[in-house]
DNA sequence: CGAAATATTGACTGTTTGATAAAACTCTAG
DNA sequence: CTAGAGTTTTATCAAACAGTCAATATTTCG
């Protein structure tokens, strides 16, 4: 019988596999060039098979999307669910942070993934965004509101702070290549996210504006 | 005689229009599809004149992209390019971020050229990167560090403070159907920039740590 | 006007791409 | 060890694609 991903059938061994180096090699691809960038052809290459093979396993290029995008899904939204209400409002942020760099350096093909999607219009998410992103950020973006509202932190839109950790994050996956011409090789890609940690911690607690400390610095003029 | 972009010719009346035609169009797919994704044939459907015809301007599908890219990299830059050391830092700062979140508004198809680019490596542009945009970003960092020497505003890696701006603004070009998802339809376009023009000034500025008011506000206890 | 320069088209080429069919092969459970 | 399920390959197809060419149409300008 065929292997066929709507019926709820055990999975042989081969097909475990393969299915697996399939979504790898397909994750590699698309990440890197997009929906209609991305060739069969060439991910059933590096799945190291041939193409009907590969169509064995997904009938349709979409389908192979599809299931890569179900799969990576919960993973890419963990630290947001993981953000508490419990917690102190700063380090709770701190961690989310913390967090989402974390991914942007350990997954940074998934990052790409989304960014390419959600960048050309998000032709083929768009639901799933609208079913389970929207009323994620809603949650939480009440948690933010209620930090904001006792004072514990400052009174923002909560969903522009959002946007803002995500951009801020995923731009280090994102624009890796253009991140790297501009800090040079030097330090690697350790350091250089070390360097992106502290410097994101100090824009989202403190911003720029120094603290009025006592004397020494110059001061711009009031008014 | 050829029409051919490297001799340097003066262009027709009708030269000049359909490469118009022609770069806008292609601004539309390359934006919405990436280099691999777009084709000659969408492109010039878009401009309204037949494949050959288009062909007959740009030789090659390569040619159409970096005549693109080329038209528009000094326009992308150009809000950082005006950030200039003879003002105060903090207006000066918050007038970059403002530029920046206007180009976003105004231009998303530049936006989403560049961030294609860019996310699927570069391969075209990196060159361009090292030449254009890297001494850019030196020159205008070494600006920024002297704001910092002077206790102007607070002592950060001024790249990655560059990379943030980048990021938050463009954010809101890049990633449009994502933001209008979580957003809802209220408001509109300008009402959403003038939201996220708000929250960025207050990021920017003073962050999320509230600055110690006087009472009222429960505190977090200290150690 | 009329000839040269410029612009446009239809027909075409070779290649890549997504997808299918059927035959051949391999694995596994009884 | 063998029958049938599961897997892989060869061959193939039609559509989409980048790009060419020669013929035709249009514009420009003396």
């Amino acid at each position: 019988m065929k292997a066929r991903a709507t019926e709820t059938q055990r999975k042989t061994r081969i097909q475990i596999e393969n299915e697996e180096r399939i979504l790898d090699a397909a994750l590699e691809e698309f990440s890197a060039h997009g929906f209609r960038g991305a060739t069969i052809d060439r991910i059933a290459e590096h799945a190291g098979m041939s193409k009907p093979n590969l169509l064995y396993y997904f009938r349709r290029k979409q389908d192979i999307y599809e299931a890569l995008i179900a799969r990576l899904l919960d993973k890419w939204l963990e630290p947001l669910q993981a953000l508490n209400a419990v917690g102190d409002p700063l380090p709770e942020l701190q961690s989310y942070i913390r967090r989402k760099l974390e991914m942007a350096r350990d997954f940074p093909r998934e990052s790409r993934l989304f960014a390419n999607e959600i960048l050309q219009g998000a032709p083929r998410i768009k639901r799933l965004l609208e079913s389970e992103l929207k009323p994620l950020v809603d949650e939480k973006a009440e948690i933010l509101r209620g930090w904001m509202r006792s004072g514990q932190i400052n009174t923002v839109d909560p969903r522009h702070l959002i946007f803002s950790i995500w951009s801020t994050t995923q731009h280090y996956a994102d624009f890796d290549v253009q991140v790297q011409v501009i800090l040079g090789p030097d330090r690697g890609a350790v350091g250089r996210f070390e360097d992106a940690a502290r410097y994101l911690e100090t824009l989202f607690l403190d911003g720029l504006r120094p603290k009025d400390k006592a004397g020494g610095t110059p001061r711009v003029r009031d008014l």
